[in-house]
Formats: structure tokens, sequence, C-alpha cells
DNA sequence: ATAGTTGTACTAAACTATTAGTACAATAAA
DNA sequence: TTTATTGTACTAATAGTTTAGTACAACTAT
């Protein structure tokens, strides 16, 4: 009865892989975001029918979704399910910004305490970039 | 009666970081290394007079020292102390490029989940570079 | 050889992160 | 209002990480 309003996204979880099951739940959105698998609007699927199908308890589903809504990339109603915020894919500059800034401030330091420069690390990045086929 | 052929190098330890004792010490190793305040052959405080400094459990500075080691970054003799690497300070290219291959890799994996091209990447860190005095 | 230095091994305690069990609360639809 | 859906709260079990206690082994220097 229920028409595929629901993206039908595949989820797998790696138990041998170490990382914990929320955080492979929260990559799996992430990486179908990036890619416009999911876009905006997308229903997620629901707690309880995700976590029969991953054979996990709820809340284990449940954390990812809520850490997922905390970085705003979902919204969540009770009764109604979880989906992808608009916001997510307007692509709002300013914040997607702040993501980068952040992510790449920690790369920074980390490079920096083995003792690269900025100035080297982009060279090295673009070696990489232009290797690509 | 022993000259200061120990570089004196100041440790201190934030217990309210959430950061293990073990990795506060590598990284302030790392960043010691990194402005040269430690070069090739300097001696790190022995295990126990590390420990004893900290408050805290020689094993826990043998830890930080051993993980030191098997990055190659100071090598360590029973009965005569850790001493900072020769290579590391030699600045072996090959092992350096691949030290910053590694941390780049996880670095682009994490901003490609954000749904970044490897081209977005580099214009951010150039806009860093050029905006520092 | 012997004494004093150094790092190391092994064990256990404390702490934290992760997942699950179970019951509940909010919303939507009838 | 009732029923079925959704997410949530609270607790506990488990596993893993981190630190400490304690005793040991390697090496240097005398």
């Amino acid at each position: 009865m229920t028409e595929n309003t629901i993206n039908p996204i595949k989820f797998s979880l790696d138990p041998k892989s170490g990382v914990p099951f929320y955080k492979q739940i929260i990559l799996q959105v992430e990486m179908a975001i990036a890619d416009k698998r999911l876009v905006n609007g997308d229903q997620l699927p629901t707690v309880r029918s995700l976590a029969v199908d991953l054979s996990i308890n709820p809340n284990t589903v449940a954390r990812s979704y809520n850490e997922l809504e905390i970085r705003g990339i979902v919204h969540t109603q009770q009764g109604t399910g979880t989906f992808i915020s608009d916001k997510v894919v307007e692509l709002d500059e300013i914040k997607r910004e702040k993501v980068l800034a952040s992510i790449s401030r920690s790369f920074i330091s980390k490079a920096g305490s083995y003792g690269f420069t900025l100035k080297e690390i982009i060279e090295y990045l673009q070696t990489i970039e232009g290797g690509k086929e």
C-alpha cells in the first residue's frame, strides 16, 4: 500500500570493519546524498524497518538518525518518519563552507604535527588531482 | 652530573580534554619535532622521570614512546633511553610522502562523504594559504 | 661482576563507547 | 477517539580502550 515514496537505498553493515554500526549508517546516508541517490525530502527507512533489515536494535538506527539530525542533514518527526533536510540539497553555501573549514582545520593541524606546511599539503593534493583519470 | 643532553621540553597533560594521556604525549613530541624544538638525536625524558613528572604510570609513557617508535619517530634502547630518530630530521622523503598520503587519503574520503570534490578542497585550502600573514 | 640505569611484560582495574531489551510518547489517519 | 504508525527514553549488557600495579629484563658504567 505504500507507494515508493521511499528512495530505496541499500544499507549494509560490515561487522568486521571495526566501524560502529551507527557510524556506518551515517556514512552511507552521507554518501548517498553526496552522489544524489538521496535528494531533498526523500524519506529514509523507518527506524524499525531498517533495524529489522539489518538485524540490529532500533536504538542503533535511531542513534544514527539523531546524529544526522544534529548535523542538519535530516529532520525527523514522530509518527511520520525521517527525511532528508531541504537545506542539504539546496546546498546552503555558508553551511557548506563551514563544514569544509571544520574538517580542513583538523586535517591541517594533524598534518602540521607531522611537520607538513600548508603549501606542501596543497602541492601534494594537486599531484593527486592531476593524476586521476 | 648529567649534562643537559636532554632537550628540556615541557610536557603537560590536560585530564579534562578527553584526549588520552598517551596521545597527548605523542602529539607534544610530534609538535616539538615539527617546530625544531626537538632535533635528531635528542633524548626524550626517561619513561620513569616523565611518569613522575606527570604523575602517571610509567606504562602510559612507555606506550607513547612505543607508538612513536612504531611510526619511526624515535628509537629506544634499554639502559640508555629514548631518542629522536635520525631519519626524522633527515626528512626521509619517501616515508614523509607516505605519511602525507595516508592522512590525506582519510581527509579526502571524509570530505567526499560531505559531497566535496578534491578540486573544491584544493581551492578552499588555497584561499586559506593566500590569506595568512 | 655488580649496581644503577633504562625500557618491557603481564595483569587487572577503571572508564568509555557501543549495542541491545523493553517500554513509552508523539503523531497521523481512520 | 481509537488504532497503527512513527521516533524516543531508560536501563543494562557487552566489548573495547586506557591507565595503573607490580615485577621483570636489558643495557651501561664502574
